[in-house]
DNA sequence: GTTGAAATTAGTACGAA
DNA sequence: TTCGTACTAATTTCAAC
């Protein structure tokens, strides 16, 4: 495979990890950072732009992958040019000890791309995309609303993706210096708007129901 | 590099594709069904699997790539691996005439992994990977709050992603059969809790702005 | 953890169907 | 357009340092 890249950002990188596992230093945060941008690098080029020997990338390549650090190399696709222009959320309201069959029924739905689970007024959010607006429409009244678990929902549209990066690396953050007393004094910071919104009531052990 | 990848769901595509660019077919199709996969597979691997020669998979994983349709080749990583273990969203209200600004503020946002402008009651929707929960509050409070085109913002954290997909492709979904007349008597399905939630007045044409 | 050299595989360029 | 083959270049593997 040809190389085909170009430069990432630079940044200085933190280890950070949780619980069992690798334990990732700056030179695997650098691969990952790397392998965002161009997943289809050979390892060959990414010891190169890494600084390290081909076959000490092969050994931490082969480590992250056998890790579960890195889940599956994929090709990001423009939605629009295969034919799903159409994007939306769906704020979905379940009815409480129904998740497993709400979680059942997802899977059947391939025109969703993403559901998480949420705090808040709703219980998941679910994005989906179609090709027309008339689908979406069709998604929930004929599909969602015909799920029992589904006590309700609320769509909104996306009008534009104005940012999309593959992921987050602790690395990307510059200022990780924990601040050593969170200053209760944030200047002239107007607070007041800024809501936070926790889970809805006796939904806290439902995340793996 | 090596073939390592399973087999994907079989679908019946169809052809889709909108405005300039590639037509896409049936073979289109399958070629970036197996690429969402497995990103790293080798064209000639690939070509085995969608069942077209070598020399016509070059030629169409080029084409693709050329026209934009698939845009870029990643690695999907496990975000609690990597030390960010802690995600939200946060919707925020913008204040009129003042994207540009939000957006550029964005940018220098590593934490930001996706950002989309909606309809409803908030203007913008953005995703946040932090390493825990402090860092939401500080990301809120200090970052977002700062930034003067931000009039309220509204946050929840995400407790579980039930299901995330690298990307929908037309071919997936079964039954495109266009049904005939969007029959107005979806029988019992009981409806009124379905809410379609539009964009707020005078923000219309903010897409771009 | 690094380097170098062998074996394998990938990518390219053709002519033919 | 697509296929099949041969040619060239790059990548991965492996062994020694």
């Amino acid at each position: 495979m040809r190389e085909m890249s170009r430069e990432g950002g630079e940044s200085g990188p933190r280890s950070g990890r949780i619980g069992i596992g690798l334990e990732l230093d700056a030179v695997h945060f650098k691969i990952l950072d790397v392998l965002r941008e161009n997943g289809r690098i050979s390892v060959a080029a990414l010891a190169e732009r890494v600084g390290i020997s081909r076959a000490n990338a092969y050994t931490r390549f082969e480590a992250l992958r056998a890790d579960g650090t890195i889940k599956r190399f994929t090709a990001e696709i423009d939605h629009v040019r295969a034919g799903l222009g159409i994007t939306a959320l769906i704020f979905v309201t379940v009815r409480q000890q129904m998740w497993r069959q709400f979680r059942a029924e997802l899977a059947r739905m391939p025109e969703v791309e993403y559901c998480a689970i949420t705090t808040g007024q709703h219980d998941a959010m679910i994005q989906i995309r179609v090709s027309d607006v008339a689908e979406v429409h069709a998604m929930v009244t004929e599909r969602l609303a015909g799920i029992p678990a589904v006590k309700a929902t609320e769509t909104v549209f996306i009008l534009d993706e104005v940012l999309k990066r593959p992921y987050v690396l602790p690395s990307d953050h510059p200022r990780q210096q924990r601040r050593p007393a969170p200053d209760p004094s944030p200047a002239d910071v107007p607070l007041g708007k800024m809501r936070f919104v926790g889970a809805a009531e006796g939904r806290a052990a439902l995340r793996k129901e």
